[in-house]
DNA sequence: TATTAGCACTCCTGATGGTTGAGTGCCAAG
DNA sequence: CTTGGCACTCAACCATCAGGAGTGCTAATA
């Protein structure tokens, strides 16, 4: 395998980009013409050939033109690529969207999933940020009725999770008052994770029944960093199925089915979370089956020089990426600002 | 229009089960065949001809045997749809996810919508509980920080609300928690609609800084009253593209777009909460275009006397009802029951 | 030596047309 | 009223064919 030369890349690239425009395969004819270059079809069709031949290109049948490989791709955006900077009116509606203040961490995650969407008409999505290392701000217990208490939680930056918690015998409102100023006054502040650990500690063997509120308690803390561990949102799957390419609706059922499952595809996004930059997958490269026809662009989203999640979109192959990578960047960087006022 | 005769009805019956089994156009042959009557194909033709004339059956193309209209179909449910029971292994299934106890009023509705659809292999809703006569629970302000206040609002079911609520001065915790003792003894225990017009009354003209946190607690509680009108579960939509009627790509897509925006669906089913049966939508009778093609089949569920919410599922016109209804129905019963334990 | 024109070949696409089979409507006989 | 018979219709299937786009190869060219 020979190094390409300047004039295989240029046509490699000219043909990616009129793929990408067009969706249909690109002929000799047509890329000698749109390279811009003098060259004539038939040196186009010995350099196609070589493409061909270190696996960039390949065509569906004998004549039909030529359509990129993940190969192909792959050396498009490392290689090729120049991206453009987001267009004014992009940046517009990103700021309109994501720049002013949101008091609500929820909310604003909604409209950055929501405006990734809308922007690249494919499916959007935000792994919401890890509270592992969120301090615990207060606690509330409140008896809900005969032996049924309600635990509320509350973060330092304001996340609310509830749950009941079934106790054997009826508990006062002093007793249950009485549990609450002791959780916060040994754990308010400290970080849950923390918590959790000396709370695991403490209640090793203890069996009194306010000990079991307080260990439900402790299991709701467990359940407010496991949970979130699975936590995404996605918006605008259904954009994937004006997708030509991926119209054969087995596969596209597939998919959405596994998009619906998200569990997988939070791992893959996870990993992408150590890089500080956008990120690709394309095809395969997610090393997840019923994405293999289309491309994952990611960006980790950064409050206070800290990552806590991970955005970005999910599309055909066949993707705008000059334009999707700013975007997605931009978007990522709009969002960490955004929480960073929160 | 005449009335139909006995044997007509029979095989309007037969023509619609065997349509509903197959999902192709039932011919007179076939028809004559599967009804067990001993009757010639060119008799049922006859038939046919009337039934067709009278707005019951229709022809996809000349030669292509019949299949029901809406009108039809609505004639079958009304006359001569017998319900099967509930079979034992669904009926099983019912109670193994919905009969035992579930303290998590979030989690019974998620598993009813996710028994509705696996059962049912269509798309299951429900549509959730309104909280207009609700009370309040209790309710605490926390200074998060600097000029914000979490307001947390918990109802007599366990149902928890929050919201960040700017100030335009620092508060203390003292003044905070002198806020709540108060809203929590004025209002603790009484609906929340009452709350919200008592508090409407009562901080007309104030303007103090304190009662600013209050309004805008008002207005949380308004939000809960509010944004809960929208509310509803959807589970399975995917498994509408596994139906063949409705391949056609752009039709679909539009149909899951506005499940997606389910607003109208819960406009919808909303009039279907004042029957205390189970309803069908067929076709265009739900007013509704983008499922005009579809049937829906609601059931309210209903706790201590009191109808909560509407449940059911969404298919193709062609669609069991014998199955589908009695399951609907006993889906409703069972969510009514595990609701009315917590 | 790299480029290019020419040419034969492949293969998709769309149009055409014939055949088949399911199904109908109608009529006349039972 | 029912039924067998019959002509007719129409979608679905299949084969065929022409056209066009595109290729690979070869030989001429700059």
């Amino acid at each position: 395998m020979m190094a390409m030369d300047e004039r295989a890349r240029h046509l490699l690239k000219s043909l990616i980009e009129q793929h990408i425009a067009n969706g249909v395969p690109v002929g000799s004819r047509q890329l000698a013409k749109g390279a811009g270059l003098n060259i004539s079809p038939a040196t186009v069709r010995n350099v196609m050939a070589d493409l061909e031949d270190e696996g960039y290109l390949i065509s569906p049948h004998t004549s039909a033109g030529r359509i990129p490989t993940p190969v192909g791709y792959r050396f498009f955006v490392d290689a090729l690529l120049r991206v453009v900077p987001l267009s004014p009116e992009s940046h517009q509606l990103l700021i309109h969207r994501l720049g002013h203040y949101i008091p609500d961490t929820e909310q604003v995650l909604h409209a950055a999933t929501e405006v990734l969407s809308e922007l690249t008409h494919m499916a959007g999505f935000v792994r919401v940020p890890r509270r592992a290392n969120r301090t615990l701000r207060h606690v509330d217990f409140l008896a809900l009725r005969e032996k049924e208490v309600l635990a509320i939680f509350v973060t330092d930056k304001g996340d609310v999770e509830n749950r009941l918690i079934r106790t054997e015998h009826a508990l006062s409102a002093a007793e249950l008052n009485q549990a609450a100023n002791f959780f916060n006054e040994s754990y308010g502040g400290r970080p849950l994770q923390e918590v959790i650990q000396h709370l695991q500690r403490d209640l090793q063997q203890s069996r009194h029944e306010m000990d079991r509120i307080l260990r439900s308690a402790m299991e709701l803390g467990e359940e407010m960093l496991e949970e979130d561990q699975q936590r995404m949102l996605i918006e605008g799957e259904f954009q994937l199925l004006d997708l030509p390419e991926l119209a054969g609706s087995e596969r596209l059922r597939k998919l959405l089915n596994a998009v619906r499952q998200k569990r997988d595809l939070v791992h893959l996004l996870d990993s992408s979370m150590r890089s500080s930059e956008v990120r690709l997958f394309i095809g395969e490269e997610s090393g997840f089956a019923p994405l293999s026809d289309c491309s994952v662009v990611s960006a980790p989203y950064v409050v206070d020089g800290e990552v806590l999640g991970v955005l970005g979109v999910i599309g055909p192959m066949r993707m705008p990426y000059q334009q999707i990578i700013p975007l997605v960047d931009g978007t990522a960087h709009l969002l960490g600002r955004a929480l960073s006022q929160s």
